[in-house]
DNA sequence: ATGATGCTCTTACGGTGTAAGAGAGTCAAG
DNA sequence: CTTGACTCTCTTACACCGTAAGAGCATCAT
């Protein structure tokens, strides 16, 4: 029995890791804080000198998750500035997903948020919409993704729930859509693009209807790239 | 000191009425056996007669709130079926703040939910969507709806989160957001109907691209009576 | 060497979900 | 009424949780 009390060369970003892989692992449930101290090798009580409480802590992984995932392109079209930030958002969601539920439930106010948020309405301020108009469409994608992300995780700790084709004449589109692959990763894939492609559409349409000179030809659904700034601001 | 042992004449019912009030006081994580035996007048251990756990408890309430929240009118057209369907889901929702992260985490599989989805997608096919889309179309504004809740609904036990002019002259476009009343239940109000208009006309869009003959007159957004309803299947 | 400070530990308390079983309440058949 | 079967409620117990309080080793500045 070597010394006792050594030093574990912990810091609160190492105890962010080791909470963010064990919440993926175990689910936001599993996680307590003696499980994660022995996973770092150390007892509950030690943690307590890097965060000042277990809320504290998931606060935490909730603010990483959102900084990495929030990102604008400041030079991108408004199309596109939406198209990256939602997928970003979708993709570092999808690469976490223990935490789905934590940053589905608890507001986000990092400061580079905030700044992401108004790059983003500046953007959109730019290309058109009203102030507050930028604000809904900002974040409608955005409780539209974490809505999305919410359905497409599976639940914590539990295996998929099979959904065992369900239905034999009684639901004869469901029992279609099942056999098509609904549920899948595809599926959740494929409608991803569908919802974005239908929101940004009807977006594009609400711009045109008050600068009809500008938006009559965001017609095509999927636009690659869209380059219709108006004159540029921020 | 009477008789001890007394009957409380309990049911699963009453179990789940009185779990889904404490919820919607103290939120779901201040909800525990002890103290919902203590609100019915009961030990804890009374209540594992009516309930095999406390997640099936959980997903009692989900089951409950999810049955009495998706309605869906099977006489109206597809946009009026989808406002109703949403406005529905939504009212539900607003109603029971506490089970919102609830509902939003675990999937609905209730028969009588998978019966309205059935109806639901049904409509949407009559009017000329593919099968595959139709799922799309109720899922997304099903998921949108969700998230759009989550973030409506202030976090379980605490107060709002005040959300305190943040922004000097660094944010100018959400200083004046926020100065205008972004965050408060209007806001919340016009976004939601904000959202559903843009997603709707969007939908409408695709329509029209696949059937050219019907779509084209689904330019407004709101549309409020619409008996676009094609040959009646389902 | 001597503090001062930082980090880790042990111990303890009140709370949780729930397994096991004892014991009253209620009702049907004799 | 008596006897049993069954249903409901209780008590007890266990393992686990978050974390308050404080003891004590480790490390570094003086």
């Amino acid at each position: 029995m070597a010394t006792r009390h050594e030093r574990a060369g912990l810091s609160r970003e190492k105890v962010l890791d080791a909470a963010l892989e064990l919440v993926d692992q175990v689910g936001v449930d599993g996680l307590s804080m003696r499980k994660l101290g022995a996973a770092l090798g150390v007892e509950a009580m030690t943690l307590y000198h890097y965060v000042p409480n277990k809320d504290a802590l998931l606060s935490g992984l909730v603010e990483r998750t959102a900084t990495r995932a929030f990102t604008v392109d400041p030079a991108a079209g408004w199309q596109a500035m939406l198209r990256g930030f939602t997928a970003g958002f979708r993709r570092e969601l999808l690469a976490h997903p223990g935490v789905v539920p934590l940053v589905a439930t608890r507001p986000v106010t990092t400061p580079s948020a905030l700044r992401e948020l108004e790059t983003a309405v500046a953007i959109l301020r730019a290309a058109g919409f009203g102030t507050r108009e930028a604000f809904h469409v900002v974040n409608t994608v955005a409780t539209f993704t974490t809505g999305h992300c919410l359905a497409e995780v599976d639940p914590p700790g539990a295996a998929p729930p099979a959904l065992a084709v369900p239905d034999p004449a009684a639901l004869p589109h469901l029992a279609e859509a099942v056999r098509d692959g609904l549920g899948t990763p595809a599926d959740h894939e494929a409608r991803f693009a569908f919802a974005l492609d239908a929101l940004i559409d009807g977006f594009a349409r609400m711009l045109a209807r008050r600068s009809p000179d500008e938006g009559g030809r965001a017609s095509t659904a999927s636009a690659q790239g869209d380059h219709e700034g108006g004159p540029a601001s921020a």
